[in-house]
DNA sequence: CTGAAAGCGCTTACAG
DNA sequence: CTGAAAGCGCTTACAG
């Protein structure tokens, strides 16, 4: 490949002046900056990116730990992030930790390989990136992780409650509350609520959602129909025989991830009920499946693409210098109709 | 950071003898090396690998250019070329060319991108890579896009005609024929094939399959049982309707994709058919979905990590010179039995 | 407006 | 076994 140095010998300038026409920095005759600019074009110069980033210890990349590529949000997020440091002329480095494959959803064994991530993520990351964007698979405070890193960093999909990280997560209190409300408007009086294991954070917020639409409505309050299930589909199709077997069950359920949901559409079909017209079911997370289940699920979908470009939006402005939008922000969902949900019955 | 000067202060070497001891490379007394080894330790130091690479030429970075990162199968691609990578010490830097966003299903629309795609790759990824691996969403002929790669590339999902490039790709016709010949084995004569359009190149192998197997096995072949949908759902429910009016029905139906097979499983409902009991139905490319449908489809799952895994070994092997295990080669897929297939009724 | 020179942090012949 | 020195390809005060 061609050097500044051949430049600047076609150019019959010295390379300094090549390097300022090339940044714009200096000041360089209208005539000389031409005909080195023509020059470059003719030959289809680059600088070697290397070099840059030895002398100026920018590398223009900013890293992506992913903590795993393969459960469903991280494509979108990580789709989102390229797409926004593309145009902004950064490249990405990603760094696949895997950790669904080795604890499943049992997210309190990861404090386990808090201490393997660090190191791979020191030893991958270290001095090749600007920055790091840390998206995670479940929604919680990755803090002790997360401070180790040597670099600014932003979390995706969670949060940090130390000092050093931005986070940028989805309300999911807001959406459960809207989902609640939004069958309170049909109609409905007798909702129940189909929630994750009780130390998962996005389930108590969606919990909290759903408690205060409840709530704000006057709406009595049945122990019955409140359900804890474990994210399966399985969980979700035991749960819901149980609510469907009760004396006066209920005209909605609203459960709190999408597989229990489909659980739930067969339960209801195995007790004869069919959806949306004796029971309607609203699921969350809108994964690909929702789409495809008969009736199709009405869901609320997280905006990953928006978290991963706002969260790569922030960081490069701060690795940048300029201003930051924001320290953090929780995005909005948004409510999905589809063939699940139907008024309630007089 | 420390650097190579420090340490050699600290240890009362030159920075050679302190670089020849981190690299085993020159010969250094043990216990110099023992002295300074220690301090690398103490310090923490981690050699700069700008400068490495700007001295060495050498990255140890591949690009990753994604057509799309949102298509289902480059997820787990990327994951398994992570994962071989991570082992071998090399970054991943991962360019997502989103084009499923700009073309959709019509591949040949594709040929407008070349420049484009080739422009970015040039941008993005010139001089910061060692080598290139290319990951397709549908498999075709990609050496007008790869060939202009100026370093080592591995087609991925899709191959390349070009002498330059190796290619690592999915066997479609033995998977298609495997599964008919199941069927077969099942004492399934009616069966009928739902194809992608006619310009696929999937579409031809997984009928060539279907076909071949056929053949051998002297069924008759009957016109009306092959049926040429485009990918969707909808085009899957619309053929099958065709299929299930005809007097005498097939009792199994081969749609080349999963999408399709819903579609199958919807009007066979519609039909009053029972899914296995009357009619057997296989899919093709194991999407999740396939698993959440009800009855859960039977499908043939194409060996996405080991394609990903596969492709990074050759890539990284040729990197290093040394020997490489294969030019290209295509991979098995296996026949995942779930609940959409059972013998014929006599 | 332009150029000589130093230096980013390494590696690697070459000499001793 | 060990070290002085050149050089990878850039950028950037500094001087003119």
């Amino acid at each position: 490949m061609a050097t500044i140095k051949e430049i600047a010998e076609l150019a019959g300038v010295s390379t300094t002046t090549v390097s300022y026409a090339l940044n714009r920095s200096g000041s360089v005759s209208e005539s000389t900056r031409r005909k080195i600019l023509r020059i470059v074009e003719e030959i289809g110069y680059q600088p070697n990116k290397t070099a840059v980033s030895l002398r100026t210890s920018k590398t223009r990349t900013i890293g992506v730990v992913a903590e795993d590529l393969t459960v469903f949000v991280t494509p979108e997020i990580v789709d989102g992030i390229c797409e926004y440091a593309e145009q902004a002329g950064y490249h990405i480095i990603l760094d696949n930790l895997r950790v669904f494959h080795k604890v499943g959803n049992s997210f309190q064994a990861l404090s386990h390989y808090h201490d393997e991530i660090r190191q791979l993520t020191d030893a991958t990351l270290h001095d090749t990136v600007d920055g790091i964007l840390y998206v995670g698979i479940h929604c919680r405070d990755v803090a002790e992780i997360v401070s180790s890193f040597e670099r600014p960093v932003a979390c995706i999909y969670c949060y940090s409650s130390s000092a050093n990280a931005y986070s940028f997560f989805v309300d999911d209190e807001t959406a459960a509350f809207q989902a609640t409300e939004h069958l309170i408007r049909l109609g409905h009086r007798r909702i129940a609520v189909l929630t994750g294991p009780v130390d998962s954070l996005p389930s108590q917020s969606r919990l909290r959602g759903y408690q205060k639409a409840i709530l704000q409505n006057d709406i009595v309050i049945n122990p019955h129909y409140f359900q804890v299930g474990d994210w399966s589909q399985e969980s979700g199709y035991e749960l819901a025989k149980r609510l469907f077997s009760l004396r006066s069950h209920p005209t909605a359920v609203f459960s709190l991830n999408d597989y229990m949901a489909f659980g739930v559409l067969q339960a209801a079909k195995e007790a004869g009920l069919s959806v949306p017209e004796d029971v309607s079911v609203i699921g969350f997370d809108n994964q690909p499946v929702s789409r495809y289940c008969t009736p199709a699920l009405s869901t609320l979908a997280p905006p990953l693409r928006e978290l991963g470009s706002g969260a790569a939006a922030s960081l490069i402005a701060l690795l940048e210098g300029r201003a930051v939008p924001r320290k953090g922000k929780a995005f909005a969902c948004q409510y999905v109709e589809r063939q699940s949900v139907a008024k309630a019955r007089r």
